[in-house]
DNA sequence: TTGACCATTTATGTATACATATGCAAGATG
DNA sequence: CATCTTGCATATGTATACATAAATGGTCAA
């Protein structure tokens, strides 16, 4: 390990997490994880820190780091956040989008109507369209709030197109209504769309960490 | 030191930044700060770090650390996002007030009235009318994004009602028109005055960039 | 004179030893 | 028998030495 050594291990951990590799509360101790990444506990150290931060881990008793645990109410609260401002985003792009932005984002539909039931395929179309609304709205700042409260919201995300074929074609149309309202430019009805879709991801993640929770 | 050296330095740090008593540009030497703290490197260093996430520090040359520039374009887009966030907690709070929460907001308008001229006084009055809307909005994750953006914003607020006495009558009108849409519970009638409230905050703080990067 | 190269300087990155806080349990004491 | 104390175990917190990257300036050769 010879650079950035601590972002590489903040990076793994992030990916683990998010993988449901590590589930929430299983404990984080220093000294364990730089033994088995073959560091010292200097970089593993800034790197729970940077969990911390980031909402992925939490502390307890004596200070000790684990991985976050969910409340349901929390999940709520967190989708709500996360979804609120990604209508924020859905209204200022309803607004800002350039003409090749806007071009983009029937492209994206399109391919999202071509690619049949594939579950990976539609995820990654899902992930593009999101990403287009994002880069739309023209405001790093809101972008990279709505990126780190994703990142927490993205460990109960996953499950959305695998476990439930429903929900993909339930989302198909939420997307078709949410870039119809952009492409008109109509803000607030866009807003109201994205609200709407985020709450509906929602249900599918209350499901699993009630399972979870078991 | 004994105890939690690292977040008093992350505290006092944040404390000089705010009141501009480091300029943007300055730089953050790990070594410096460690003996001027009379600590060592170890506690300034995960002090820096934070303050790099919270978007207060940046790293140039060497990846040496610096008090954050901003360019006009940046803090347009800071205090955007800023307002976007804290008139979506007003939205919410319109639903979702209880009646204890509805009189507190009556009487801190109220208090606003009475206080006179005096700057000081009304800039803690201003903090608690925030406060109570950014609570009334039950949820946390949102009230914490919230606080984040105004670290960052709060270097350039200082100076509202300090150098502007003419926007203290401004704002108290429009404290009373964002309480009066909220206490009717009209959400998108308190989202746009308190997005228009935070834009006309955002006009003096640009005067003071400009005043600042001559 | 100019250009390339290397040493120096100066910052952060990492390893490691030691300090400190704290929950828990065992034992002393009323 | 209950409670308070105290020592221990185990985690993070801090100090410090050494490693490393990169800009800078100086020297030597073409």
């Amino acid at each position: 390990m010879s650079i950035r050594t601590a972002e590489s291990i903040f990076d793994a951990l992030i990916a683990r997490i998010v993988a449901g590799d590590m589930r929430p509360g299983e404990p984080l101790v220093e000294q364990a994880l730089a033994e088995q990444f073959g560091v010292s506990r200097t970089p593993v150290r800034e790197a729970l820190h940077r969990l911390e931060q980031a909402g992925l881990a939490e502390r307890g008793l004596r200070r000790a780091f684990f991985v976050r645990k969910m409340k349901a109410e929390d999940l709520a609260e967190l989708f709500e956040a996360a979804g609120e401002v990604e209508s924020v985003l859905a209204a200022l792009a309803a607004h800002r989008m350039s003409e090749i932005e806007r071009h983009t984002l029937s492209a994206i539909l399109s391919e999202g109507d071509a690619c049949g039931d594939d579950p990976r395929a539609y995820g990654e179309i899902n992930t593009r369209f999101h990403e287009t609304i994002k880069t739309g709205a023209h405001n790093a700042i809101l972008a990279a709030t709505l990126d780190d409260l994703n990142l927490r919201t993205q460990a109960w995300r996953v499950a959305n197109f695998q476990e439930n074929q429903r929900r993909l074609a339930t989302s198909r149309a939420e997307h078709r209504s949410i870039a119809e309202a952009i492409l008109a430019r109509d803000a607030d009805e866009a807003r109201r769309r994205m609200c709407s879709h985020v709450a509906s991801s929602y249900i599918v993640a209350a499901d699993l960490l009630a399972r979870r929770n078991l």
